[in-house]
DNA sequence: GTCGTGCGTGACACCGTTGTCAAGAGCGGC
DNA sequence: GCCGCTCTTGACAACGGTGTCACGCACGAC
């Protein structure tokens, strides 16, 4: 089973030329004392790789930035030299030199693990790759102070840019920084208490859509499920709920609205708790992908179904007992724009604070459709 | 709308004190010239912070890291300075002094928006955190060009060590990244032609847990669908298909098994083809999450069920219209058992290299339990 | 033979931080 | 009044790269 795993690069014990005059410091294989299992030598540097195909460390710096000027012969020895020692360029020296910082950006997203915002990652991350960056992850889990301080570790680290999806209310902290040089992109949440660049949903005009369809199937009790209303996007879900009530000409029923689901279980805890009121409603309107999962697995386990739109689509929705009708818009198109109005800060792009606001369309698969009972 | 935003950090045209004698290099504000939206101010140093504060800059540095010889009321002019500048401090600038790497380590997967690889990134990413660690998230797209790539962009940036579900079958070229120090497991997929960290799923045993089960329940004819052999946990699970029907006395009938499922809608063609035979399959074992969504996807379409087995849990598997038997595992596990791995290798762990395996089991929900008609 | 030119290379400062060492001030003990 | 101590601070050399400049050399033109 275990293999004998034959060296590529890096040699045993370094049996090159060396003993070359080079400047100053000794070579790595010098510095640090053999460990017991692991070698674990330092890492070689400019100096190391010059020392050993005998030129400056300014040479070996020229191979490895193609620049021109470097003779065919010399670059060939360097390269070897390079190949032989293992060595790999350190970005961070590199771009600290440079004065910009490496090339990296930072997302600030919820939690990864939601597929809302593992979409989100997906298409930053796209973005990020065609233009050669790497991207830093960081979930808030909703917590306003955690996002502060991921925020403060990625610009420790001079992310070149920043996505977030905000939590907190104030970002006034930021202001500093963008004038500093870090771009920062909001994204599906607007920033608090400053102007700077967002691209968010329509998401009033995503709930009336659901709740005029629902109230247009001939549903006058709809009940909804929302989580805590500081979270930007579902109170104006809710606020769209209410204008559509409104415009419907239908009471405002406090009893049918549940602003404790947080978590899917949450979700289904609610809707539970809906159908055992005297006066249930006959259809819900659930403000986010979470809820959607939650409600649907309680309502799968009801005799008689119960009429149901989600904000947010999600996968198998078509392929549930009851298809679920959904709020969607362009999952995708949301993390690309922000990525690219991420990049275009970077290129130097000096308009005014953008806001883009991408639409809401309607899918209906049935569970939407269904009419009252009676 | 659009409030004018009060600025907390950083003064406007920098009313200090200054006019310090510094040493040397002219402060950041006299550094950069001013453009025309965005003023684009230098980011402020240690040296700027010192001038404004009449300090040398080791005294800011000393303040920074919070180190104790320090007049408290010298302190306090400091904090002010930091404070007045937005002062940030360079962590790239300060790991290069330190001679090791940023806080920060890799994590190398398919595709984050795959729900199986953001519940492995989201558990390493928790491990890191409580560590003080950020991660830095890369997708591979199962190609085997980027994940040398990416990995290779990784330890320029010198991440202290990296997680990754490999794609390729030869890491021989890590080895000596190893040697220097970079800490590398690999997760769900071993490493190929080296000897390393590892922490796997018994992929073998949860197949015929899977298929053992579907026998039981008097199938005989059990179709399979696989994507390319050369992924490591899907010819493991082929394996264990193989290895049920061997056990049970059951002929191995090629055109039952589908290897050409690498999307979801792969899978839902591959079962429309399955379902075409002539003799066609009683039961069917998918191979991972995406196959099992795309086949659920297109058997939801049928009158007649057809019973079904899926490897992975997923979402809304207990809400579908015949809610899915799985091979279920502690997904979390799996992530933070790597994280955990990865850090204790950080930490100076020198045993030789680990092999982790996580156990499977079958949970039963009803589409694996159906009978063969007739 | 002399000069200008371009090529290939190296010396050296610098990016922003931390570690090392030394120096100056204040103070108690003799 | 001098010594030795602690407390506080600063000068300076790293860390691993890149940018700038200057140098030695071969070459062609005169």
């Amino acid at each position: 089973m275990a293999r004998q795993p034959t060296v590529i690069g890096g040699d045993g014990d370094g049996t090159g030329s060396a003993e070359a005059p080079a400047s100053g410091r000794p070579p790595a294989s010098a510095r640090s004392p053999a460990s017991a299992r692991t070698p674990a030598r330092a890492r070689p540097t400019l100096r190391d790789v010059a020392a050993r195909a005998n030129v400056s460390f300014k040479t070996v710096s020229r191979v490895v930035n193609d620049e021109p000027r470097v003779r065919p012969e010399t670059a060939h020895r360097v390269q070897q030299a390079i190949r032989d020692l293992g060595f790999s360029r350190n970005y961070n020296a590199r771009s600290l030199r440079h004065g910009v910082s490496s090339a990296t950006i930072g997302l600030v997203i919820g939690d990864v693990a939601n597929p809302f915002f593992a979409a989100m990652a997906r298409a930053v991350e796209e973005v990020a790759r065609t233009r050669g960056h790497l991207l830093v992850t960081a979930s808030t889990d909703e917590d306003v102070e955690r996002e502060r301080n991921v925020i403060a570790a990625l610009i420790e680290r001079r992310v070149r840019g920043i996505v977030v999806v905000p939590v907190g209310h104030d970002h006034r902290f930021l202001e500093p920084e963008t004038r500093l040089g870090t771009a920062i992109v909001f994204l599906d949440r607007p920033p608090g208490r400053i102007e700077a660049d967002r691209v968010l949903l329509d998401n009033v005009g995503g709930a009336r859509l659901a709740v005029d369809h629902l109230v247009a199937h001939g549903h006058r009790r709809i009940g909804i499920l929302v989580d805590r209303l500081d979270v930007y996007t579902l109170a104006e879900r809710y606020d769209g709920y209410r204008q559509a009530l409104e415009a419907a000409g239908l009471p405002l029923d406090e009893t049918l609205v549940r602003f404790d689901c947080h978590t899917t279980t949450d979700a289904g805890r609610a809707v539970r708790a809906l159908l055992e009121l005297a006066d249930p409603p006959t259809a819900i309107f659930t403000t986010n992908n979470r809820m959607s999962v939650g409600a649907v697995e309680v309502l799968a386990e009801l005799a008689e179904p119960l009429a149901l739109v989600g904000f947010d689509d999600f996968e198998l929705a078509r392929a549930l007992r009851l298809p679920v009708t959904v709020v969607s818009y362009d999952q995708e198109a949301l993390g690309r724009t922000a990525g690219r109005l991420l990049f275009d800060r970077l290129d130097g792009d000096r308009r005014e604070p953008q806001a883009v606001t991408l639409p809401t369309r309607l899918i209906e698969r049935g569970s939407g459709e269904l009419r009252p009972p009676g």
